[in-house]
DNA sequence: GCTCCCATCTTTTCAATGTCAAGATAAAAG
DNA sequence: CTTTTATCTTGACATTGAAAAGATGGGAGC
């Protein structure tokens, strides 16, 4: 399949000989190669073997099985997820509403860009919830929209119900949104611009919390 | 497994021998435990085979492959979406926003009480989104929405772009509330009990819409 | 009533996959 | 230099989806 099947371990690359190097980091890619390829229903180990030039029980070595490997993959992804947020969010103006429907925007951004791995962080059963990699990083996007909502609506979500309400509100909103898309069932979203479409967007994101500002004075 | 293996053709059930009488009707039952046990990830053919107690081919037999026997559960899971949002909106006050309210909550309903079937539906890959039967029932959901929207906002969302927004709108709101429950992310609403919980819901998801009644004055 | 056709269901077979156990290799420790 | 250990491979097995060929019996035509 290759052309040089031993590239002799160039200076730049890691060895390919028998030990690595780094195939640890090198599985995550081909497993996220995969996942893109074939989706979270037909991701395969073997195929992720394939795509990294390793045996076939080398993925399990590393990630133990494939819930394993999908699970850091998600934690992974919950990163990168977030960072897409702030990329939104730093080209936005400085205020709390703005700041929420440029992340929101970025939220998207990442389901439409990254659509299985999205399904993977969120709605996948192949994922170990529990494990602790997964957990601080879905947190850490949690705790962003929990923080971005006590800006604006002037109350912690933590102590206040009624800004809890406003997260769930903010969240479910964003959520909806990049959820329909990503599975192509807004058919007049797709067929926009892309600037058109983010200022429709902007304009539903705000509806589910903006005026609950009013709330803080 | 069962207690009697032959109840030898009682006289109001199906044959059991060679000819079933009904076996796709039986096999789609047979589906429906499988994907409600395991989910959408661990679903067999094979399983689904077991359960309706025939051959491990027949199923294939009946509806092609995997994906053709999870096309037509999905179909008939659209149709029991439906069915549970008019359910709801029986009991439901007689006013347009009332009555989209209350489909929104048969929406949750739903998802809540079918999960597996929930994520088929909206999120997974294993299924024929041009097939015929899903398409319409599908498209049966969808026009039940475009023409509650009418309703409320007093324009037809299929030539007004404004109206189709607030759709898109109230969709993606009823839409991520559904998913997110449905995959345990909102643990406050999830510890409520079910009457508070839906009143909460209901505010939530008139914050998408209600305040658009006044556009059609 | 009889024969033949054919839809229905079963049996057989094969390739792909996940996982486990045992072996090979090389890096590191002593 | 020897031993240990982590890393990766090889081989094996059960499960699965799918295709092909065979078995069964209902029904059409006579």
């Amino acid at each position: 399949m290759e052309l040089d099947e031993k590239p002799a371990a160039s200076a730049t690359e890691q060895r390919r000989d028998y030990h690595h190097g780094d195939l640890r980091r090198a599985l995550l890619k081909a497993a996220d190669a995969e996942l893109t390829d074939k989706g979270v229903e037909g991701f395969s180990l073997r195929g992720v073997a394939k795509r990294a030039d390793v045996s076939h029980a080398a993925p399990a070595h590393h990630f133990g099985n494939t819930e394993g490997l999908l699970t850091a993959l998600a934690a992974e992804g919950f990163r990168r997820f977030i960072a897409k947020q702030e990329e939104r969010e730093a080209d936005a103006q400085n205020d709390p509403v703005s700041r929420h429907v440029a992340s929101g925007l970025g939220y998207v951004d990442f389901a439409l860009s990254n659509p299985a791995l999205f399904n993977l962080m969120f709605t996948s059963e192949r994922t170990d919830r529990d494990e602790d990699e997964l957990c601080n990083a879905a947190a850490a996007a949690f705790d962003k929209l929990v923080s971005q909502t006590k800006d604006i609506v002037g109350r912690d979500p933590r102590e206040d119900i009624s800004a809890m309400t406003d997260v769930v509100a903010a969240w479910a909103m964003v959520h909806g949104l990049a959820s329909l898309m990503n599975s192509g069932r807004i058919a007049v979203l797709q067929d926009m611009p892309i600037d058109q479409r983010d200022r429709v967007l902007a304009d539903i994101i705000s509806r589910s919390i903006a005026d609950r500002a009013t709330d803080a004075i």
